[in-house]
DNA sequence: ATAAATTTTTAGATTAGACTAAAAAAAGTT
DNA sequence: AACTTTTTTTAGTCTAATCTAAAAATTTAT
């Protein structure tokens, strides 16, 4: 019934998203990257993270989460993404809008007022960008991988997720008519620019970036 | 657009809260027990809160809110009551459940946040212990003051609010039938211990000991 | 294999917020 | 008024979380 400060909450998130992405262990500097904080900071934090068997830790080796660690940085990030539902569905608020409120409200402290929320907003699979919420048990469902720049010409696919989740991405999408669940078809793609054109449901044309298309996931249409 | 610390928050609200039901100024002592602190440590923050400009404090004469301090305590306390709405109203908790919940969740930094909030809830005036929400302004609305032990024999009241906010007071509460809204009728009370014979709505007689009467909230019925 | 560059750790300092023990001020009593 | 008790402040210590600067380990390049 030990309890965790804020502080070592959001370490244990993000040495999560570093391996959930990328190698199998995480460098002090790439935690003191997405920190904003020093190196020495890092290394202070995940020492005391090891006193506490959520990591891994060995000197100048780099760090992984512990079973326990990643049970509790998955309830974290269940929380997070449960709150971002609540903020667009209930609230009313954009996609752009919610990460930062989201950071503050992951950590409030009560197991039934999540398991309470979760059944308010009708059980959601997923967060308003996309990504699968992590079960109470702490476990992460599979998310969709295959990214919209990978589709061929004449593909059609169900728009599912964003890569990128900063706010200027998303309401650039917002500004072009692309809405999570929207089935798109790829009528072209430019050899020059690896720019696509591809129609949206309405019959509506539009054309999008090389850059926008690989911050999109897409998975198969609901037939 | 400065910010204010969790610790630095719940002070000012304490002294708020202490402020109402008592003396113009605070002392010292009585912050170190609501704060369960010691003495030094709440002299060490008066300091640090007279230096923000939040209270006005001189040495050996106690503490209070500047303008500033007190709008500050009010928009705290507006969503602290805001969230309990939230979490009996939407998520089904019992009213003794959630004020430890309120006391984090008042701590999260966004006005668009307890707007909404406040919309999606109907604009409620009271939360569910009968307490009145301040306005966005920071305008503490008035209150009820009658207590129920006030009342005579044949006077019939509404049951408003509590002064009591234990869990045990209110679970007391749920198991007499006594909720709040309900109209009860003082029908005798007991000269040796001031109990009273109450009956409430579907024709149902039941007994209130003096120590719940006093910490019952009544106002006049609606006609 | 050495040297240079990079990464990581250690050492020491700082800040907020708490503590204890002791000094000082205020209040209460004879 | 002088003594006693209570309240409040000061002085000094502690922990979590940060920092900078310097030392040590590792990695990369010659
Ligand atoms: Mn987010
Ligand atoms: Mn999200
Ligand atoms: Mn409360
Ligand atoms: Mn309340």
């Amino acid at each position: 019934m030990s309890t965790h400060s804020f502080t070592e909450e959001n370490y244990l998130k993000l040495i999560y998203a570093l391996v959930s992405r990328g190698a199998d262990e995480v460098s002090t500097n790439a935690l003191a990257e997405v920190t904003a904080t020093r190196a020495a900071s890092v290394t202070d934090m995940l020492k005391r993270l090891a006193d506490k068997q959520l990591v891994h830790y060995r000197k100048y080796q780099g760090v992984r989460l512990t079973d326990e660690g990643e049970r509790l940085a998955l309830t974290i990030i269940r929380r997070h993404r449960l709150w971002e539902v609540f903020l667009v569905d209930k609230l009313g608020f954009g996609w752009d809008q919610v990460h930062e409120m989201a950071e503050e409200l992951e950590h409030i402290r009560s197991d039934e007022l999540v398991e309470r929320l979760d059944s308010f907003l009708g059980n959601p699979q997923f967060d308003p960008h996309g990504d699968p919420i992590p079960t109470p048990a702490g476990h992460m469902p599979a998310a969709p991988s295959q990214k919209m720049a990978d589709l061929l010409p004449n593909e059609s696919a169900c728009l599912l997720g964003v890569l990128d989740h900063s706010a200027a991405f998303l309401q650039h999408l917002d500004r072009s008519g692309l809405v999570l669940g929207c089935t798109v078809n790829v009528s072209e793609i430019s050899p020059f620019d690896r720019s696509m054109r591809v129609t949206i449901p309405p019959g509506q044309t539009l054309f999008v970036s090389y850059d926008v298309a690989r911050n999109l996931l897409v998975g198969p249409t609901k037939a």
